[in-house]
DNA sequence: TATTGTTATACTCTATAACTATA
DNA sequence: TATAGTTATAGAGTATAACAATA
């Protein structure tokens, strides 16, 4: 079996559709990227009938684990700025999943609690959040999917 | 040192900033995410000042390595729909960094080709995004991000 | 009938600037 | 002066539908 070439012509599979990428292939942040895709696509599909997004589900679960929380603060743990925040709140409160109420002692700032439908919508969200990770990952052992979030968290 | 349950009221460091995460960071998807936008932003930061965005210099790398591949397969190797292709070859047409020609077998094909200008300009991306990823991954050895790699494509 | 490439369109995500009200 | 939140806006990235030319 000879060595394929760059000088070589494409053969007719390659030309249409089994293309040469061994740049992009060699390069990590194309593997991340191409895993990140995935998986999002994955996570935004087992949300249908949800009405939710993931974004929205993340606020949900920051909330819950941090009763009170300044509303930028949320927006800063997430990576979503502030301005993108607002229109983000203002679905949630809509939708009564959660509850925004003036700080105590500043009063420029929000504090934020989760309401009883929100927790239940949270729930559920996690409950498929929890099956498409699952599924998602069925080809890696739990000591793989260890290894592989210790090496992420080092980036 | 007391266990910290979401009973405890926050203290002011985490419901400014410090939040606990704790669903989030159990997440492998939610890793792979961060780790993909650290990535991205560090990539598009490189291009400065070349003009190029990430998605052209992938679609030079594939060109490089496949001469005269059609359009619409670099489109299905990178994930990127034939309707939002045609703006960007397009672009890098204007550019003069390649070269589209109609194909001899196919004539709704479009057979794509590096022209020169290309070749300098990937050559130039291609330095500047190796050197970036050495710096983004200097946190790994290199077994760690062979591992990394190898764990990724399984997902 | 199916496919290649194009155009138009729309929705999400992200980023910036300007504004208000507070501090 | 600086900060919390809002509004408006603009740029990417992504997705679908409809069309012409060709297979």
């Amino acid at each position: 079996m000879a060595a394929v070439t760059f000088d070589e012509p494409l053969t007719e599979d390659q030309r249409k559709g089994g293309l040469r990428t061994r740049f992009l292939e060699s390069l990590l942040g194309y593997a991340v990227r191409r895993a990140s895709n995935s998986l999002s696509a994955d996570f935004a599909k087992s949300m249908e009938g949800t009405g939710m997004r993931p974004v929205l589900v993340s606020i949900l679960a920051v909330v819950e684990e941090n009763p009170g929380v300044n509303q930028g603060a949320i927006g800063r743990a997430l990576g979503v700025a502030r301005a993108n925040m607002a229109p983000l709140m203002n679905d949630l409160e809509e939708r009564k999943l959660l509850r925004r109420m003036p700080d105590k002692n500043d009063r420029r700032a929000v504090s934020v609690y989760l309401r009883k439908e929100g927790e239940a919508v949270l729930k559920e969200c996690k409950t498929r959040i929890l099956a498409q990770e699952k599924r998602a990952l069925k080809n890696l052992t739990a000591s793989e999917q260890s290894a592989l979030l210790k090496l992420l968290n080092k980036i």
